[in-house]
DNA sequence: TTGTAGGCGTTATCAT
DNA sequence: ATGATAACGCCTACAA
């Protein structure tokens, strides 16, 4: 049997309401008692039991990160991981736990949100979604949850950080035309996910600006976040396009580009510059170097735990957006010798 | 005010525990309360509060998974979030939930650890850890709780489930040596992380086997896990060796390690073949792709929660391994033409 | 400063 | 088949 609160008040022979108040490190209590039920609870090796103060506090110190997509697939990418990485530390860094909740379908996810919401055991959620429909934010609005988004929703009346993903597609091709770029080929736009949409939208503003017609054959959709940039990027080529330059949506997809792009027996970035978004930690491994955008996901991370906490600590609901920012680091993979 | 099991019973005109057992689907109960007291359920919008039912029960379906390493740095390599992936896939299709625990220090680790084990939130622990002296593991066996640690450690009374990292090492080096090589370096040697001695020491048998002596001058250390392939490949180039292969503990150190090469003016394979290992995602693109060794941390992590949720389930205690199974990779980094 | 009693929401044991 | 009652371990008025 585990030791209690109220096998320590025997030994000590004081009431558990007093061991209670030396937990609490209560001040209405005399320091004479304090020590000996510290030394005690030391002797016997006591420790509070966390679920049933839970019970009578309301209050777990425990926070709920749900992250989309197979279980199998969805940590895969260096983006996330950094991600949890960036709430973790700031969650431990305030006693906070985190609940990890990884769902493959959208049913699980439901089922999950709402064991998670109703069963009392997370006090908030982080949700990682960059899907436009997501029915799991309007359950969470309509029941009232604290909660925030990393990505963008359409509903108002929610918390999230993001980046600018519109400034990311603007920054980049203008970027591009800069170095005297007229055709850039757009590579990873998938119509479900607002991230991808808001960097075309980008792109095209930066073409616009330059006087560029806008040519719709130079996007190349794909599931978002995703290694099949070879076979996109092949096939693309076979159709005999040649564009000068292509933005990939992320730095997987252009790793598999610019493999395609050797094996057509171009190079890059002379014959097609390249660049890709998220920065991954082998950007600046691979070869070329790869220009991305760095993203600052553990950011994002500790900024979406500190406005979790914020909507936690008070019963009035305010809707807080937080940008952070992302920065363009140039590679060799778009500097021409 | 949340709705609980009394507000139902209330409202149906029944006691609390004719509620609970609807909740628990007793057989002992008629249809016609049942599906009564179903649809106030409902109408209420009723959901079982998990922390009072945890109280009493003594079971949370939590399991904690505690990650090593500065939490800003140990998600970053693929490897850890493959193998939470992994926990997680497994975890959630048994109903049980993951808690996430990365810590930075040792101190905190044995903080967070105590929080675990004695706070009764979590029902057992997966432990990463490749460190030898693990203080964790020893004040965990002291306490009789269940865990699981993947990796290895010294004492035999831990489940554990690991890589043949011996056999990794044979099995590059006998590859290397097959193919005609004689001088291999040994990239990413870290003396406190048995994951590296293991290897190294399957290096050194495969030599051994082929009377090929032992070069300790071929062994380049390093802090294990990190992406200083680059300068540490640089320096030991600089020294003027030249080997004709080199095995690198990870892929990560392996591409900083062709960087270097590269910029060496050398080639790879031709001048010196490369191999890393763990198979990371971008070791099929990386120019050349990168031979690796695929330690399916996926199947480490499923493994891992099938033997904690044995140990879980018995009260005797039992001390299992297991090994998972790690397949060589051939690709161009290796393969001359 | 300390003790008593009631309650947090559920389940389990006995009755009925 | 259903209800009353007592736990589970802790906290917190309210008393003393």
């Amino acid at each position: 049997m585990r030791v209690t609160i109220n096998d320590i008040a025997k030994k000590a022979k004081v009431s558990p309401s007093t061991v209670s108040r030396v937990i609490a490190d209560s001040p209405r209590i005399s320091e004479a008692t304090k020590e000996k039920v510290l030394k005690i609870m030391k002797e016997m090796n006591y420790h509070p039991n966390m679920i049933a103060r839970s019970l009578v506090n309301r209050t777990t110190q425990i926070i709920g990160v749900v992250m989309p997509g197979m279980a199998e697939q969805s940590l895969q990418h260096p983006f996330y991981p950094e991600l949890l990485g960036g709430i973790a530390s700031m969650a431990n860094k305030q006693g906070y736990k985190i609940l990890l909740a990884n769902v493959s379908t959208v049913d699980e996810e439901r089922e999950m949100v709402k064991e998670l919401t109703f069963g009392g055991i997370t006090e908030g959620l982080i949700l990682l979604t960059s899907r436009d429909d997501n029915p799991t934010v309007e359950q969470l609005v309509k029941n009232n949850f604290p909660f925030v988004v990393i990505g963008r929703t359409e509903n108002p009346y929610v918390n999230w950080v993001d980046n600018d993903n519109f400034l990311i597609g603007y920054q980049l091709a203008t970027y591009f035309i800069e170095q005297g770029h007229r055709s850039i080929a757009f590579l990873g736009y998938s119509p479900g996910y607002r991230v991808t949409r808001d960097r075309l939208n980008g792109y095209k503003k930066a073409l616009e600006e330059h006087d560029i017609p806008f040519d719709s054959r130079m996007v190349i959709e794909s599931k978002f976040i995703s290694d099949n940039g070879y076979d996109l990027m092949k096939a693309f080529l076979a159709q005999g396009k040649s564009p000068t330059g292509v933005i990939a949506c992320d730095d997987l997809l252009a790793f598999g580009a610019i493999k395609a792009i050797h094996q057509a027996g171009l190079r890059v970035p002379d014959d097609i510059a390249v660049a890709g978004i998220n920065n991954v930690p082998l950007a600046d491994y691979y070869n070329p170097p790869l220009t991305s955008v760095k993203i600052n996901a553990f950011s994002l991370g500790t900024k979406a735990f500190e406005m979790l906490q914020t909507i936690m600590g008070s019963n009035i609901r305010s809707y807080n957006q937080a940008i952070i920012p992302a920065e363009l680091v140039i590679r060799s993979s778009t500097q021409r010798g």
